[in-house]
RNA sequence: GCGCCUGUAGCUCAGUAGGAUAGAGCAACGGACUUCUAAUCCGUGUGCCGGGGGUUCGAAUCCUCCCAGGCGCGCCA
């Protein structure tokens, strides 16, 4: 796509030969409103070189500039050089670019088939899938999705909490209260309560979790009896945990998790313990990181058994070895922070090159508005609930607004479950929040039903207006100030892609599909689309199309789905 | 105690790798449907940008100290 910014860049080059085209590109702005032109260079870093006012320098460099055809105006607003877009150039830019690319619209080959690998949600076997999960698997899938359309080849792996003295103290309850039978019928809720009764009485008999982690390590040696139950275990989980990600929509690539790596361990300590980087340390075995101002790593348990620690060091190098990652990214969450920079460094010592190319990408924390959530405590909502929840609320208004609907279940079921999404893609990863039923089941103003509305609204548009994508379009027609500011939107949804992608940060595309929506609606609510005069009609509808397809890219990129109509 | 993160309007948050008057949504109030889906649109106002000091032509943004909250700190994950 043509592109505009590069023009400019063109154009300053000519003049001034004091700056690379690098920083002009980080130089140039966009201005506070779009009256004030479209890119802005600021001139203060050439009054040193100019020895001038940055005013007079503007207004000289203005001056010398002509107007092109790509630019209607150039000129100087005080230390600013403006420069105005040629509009009826955009638009037919932008118009073409979406009509040609259609669905891949924003897509590239920028990453060259090299291989992300994006491991996220990663649940806990035995345990609720609950709401402190769906950032780590909303944000993952987003990811997975954005890099995928930037050409990486990308790999999501589930690394599944599947292993670990959780286990030991299962299959020691299990032996001691279990039924098989009652845990068939509601395994999650039967395996917490296992799990639950484990711990209280454990509280006052010690002994219990000594059991437990016999049990675990006697899983780790092989033991038959361990091994079965924790097989079952592991499978009438997995079922549950598909039903959330049939809802989400989710596919991964490998549900490999930590238990994955338990026969591949003992190479990486044989190798830690051959790099002299192991310390022995009452019966336990660390890798000393004082050096580096952390807590020492803990690599293996003075019972023997291994820790988390070591299966991420594991796994990092087994997919080294299998996929050969360009980036090995891990959605957790930033109470683990030091856990990652710590056995990054670990990786690091033992002489790993792609220690480097592992990277973490924390997110805040979840809460209830009585405190953090605690399985134990039974302070969990679960997301099953939250998404069901949503669906049926969504099923109510569809009710009042539009009952006549066809498959009307299938739609409540993409606007409830994408409303959750949205609003967990909508800020910054990094903040903490407390979940709200509230806010979770409102959907006015930049909520995703919002935005799936506007593109049904537009979608209903091009069915009634007979909408052709082989229509010849006369851009001079779309030159209003709503029409543009449209434009200039999608102008910018590739870019917006790609920052998504190199900041790990998908709420930059959920953002800027909200802008789209409003301008849409805004431009709706004041123009008539289908209107008489067809080549008005035509032109016109080629912009709601171009709105439509962007947001459906957008959304897409985002796990949310976008129905035709509701 | 040490380390990391967060602090912007009543609430929830944006603020583009320092720039031109700090913006949205929600909530409140008032308006727009015999007319393309009103889950929409238009209007009304609110800010010691947590506080002090510093760097800079210019700071919500960078540095520093302090305050408040969250998280983490060897045999859980």
């Amino acid at each position: 796509m043509l592109n505009f910014k590069e023009k400019v860049i063109d154009i300053l080059e000519r003049e001034v030969d004091s700056l690379s085209r690098d920083e002009f590109s980080a130089l140039i702005e966009t201005p506070p409103s779009y009256d004030m032109g479209d890119y802005a260079f600021p001139v203060f870093r050439l009054s040193k070189v100019f020895r001038k006012a940055p005013n007079l320098i503007a207004e000289e460099l203005a001056n010398k500039f002509t107007d092109n055809e790509y630019f209607e105006k150039i000129e100087n607003n005080g230390p600013y050089v403006n420069f105005f877009i040629n509009k009826a150039k955009l638009v037919e830019t932008v118009m073409k670019e979406v009509v040609s690319k259609g669905e891949k619209f924003g897509s590239s080959n920028l990453g060259a088939e090299k291989t992300v690998i994006v491991e996220y949600s990663s649940p806990n076997i035995a345990k609720p899938f609950h709401i402190g999960h769906i950032r780590t698997t909303v944000i993952g899938n987003a990811l997975y999705k954005i890099y995928k359309f930037l050409g990486f080849n990308t790999i999501a792996i589930n690394h599944l909490g599947d292993y670990g003295t959780q286990f030991g103290m299962l299959i020691s309850a299990y032996k001691k209260w279990g039924d098989r039978e009652v845990i068939e019928k509601d395994p999650i809720n039967e395996l917490l309560k296992l799990y639950v009764r484990f711990n209280s009485e454990a509280e006052e008999h010690e002994e219990l979790r000594d059991e437990a982690r016999y049990w675990f390590k006697e899983l780790e040696n092989g033991n038959k009896e361990a091994y079965s139950l924790w097989e079952w275990i592991r499978e009438i989980s997995l079922k549950e945990f598909s039903k959330v990600y049939k809802m989400l929509n989710i596919e991964f690539d490998s549900y490999a998790g930590e238990s994955f790596y338990s026969d591949k361990m003992p190479r990486v300590i044989d190798e830690l313990n051959a790099k002299g980087l192991l310390k022995e340390s009452d019966g336990a075995y660390l890798v000393d990181l004082e050096e580096y101002d952390m807590p020492p790593a803990l690599i293996q348990k003075s019972d023997g058994s291994t820790l988390y620690t070591t299966r991420d060091i594991t796994a990092a190098i087994y997919r080294k070895e299998t996929y050969d990652y360009y980036k090995n990214i891990y959605v957790v969450a930033s109470q683990q922070n030091l856990h990652f920079k710590q056995w990054f460094k670990v990786l690091e010592l033992m002489g790993y090159d792609c220690a480097k190319d592992c990277v973490h990408i924390p997110f805040g924390m979840v809460s209830l508005e009585d405190g953090t959530l605690s399985t134990r405590k039974g302070r969990v909502v679960f997301l099953e609930d939250v998404l069901n929840k949503a669906v049926e609320s969504t099923l109510k208004i569809m009710e009042e607004r539009n009952p006549d609907l066809d498959n009307k279940e299938e739609v409540a079921k993409q606007v409830g479950v994408g409303a959750v999404v949205f609003q967990e893609l909508f800020n910054q990863r990094i903040k903490d929040y407390v979940f709200s039923w509230d806010r979770t089941l409102s959907f006015d103003g930049e909520t995703g039903p919002y935005v799936q509305y506007t593109h049904a609204r537009a979608n209903s548009l091009l069915e009634k207006g007979g909408f052709n994508i082989e229509d010849s379009v006369n851009y001079e027609l779309l030159l209003s100030e709503d029409e543009v500011n449209i434009i200039r939107m999608i102008y910018d949804f590739p870019n917006i892609v790609v920052d998504a992608m190199e900041k790990n940060e998908p709420f930059f595309i959920t953002r800027q599909v909200v802008e789209i929506a409003k301008g849409f609606n805004k431009f709706y609510n004041s123009s008539q689309i289908i209107v008489e005069d067809e080549e008005t009609k035509k032109a016109r509808l080629m912009l709601t199309y171009v709105v439509k397809n962007t947001i459906k890219v957008g959304l897409g990129l985002l796990g949310i789905e976008a129905p035709n109509k509701m």
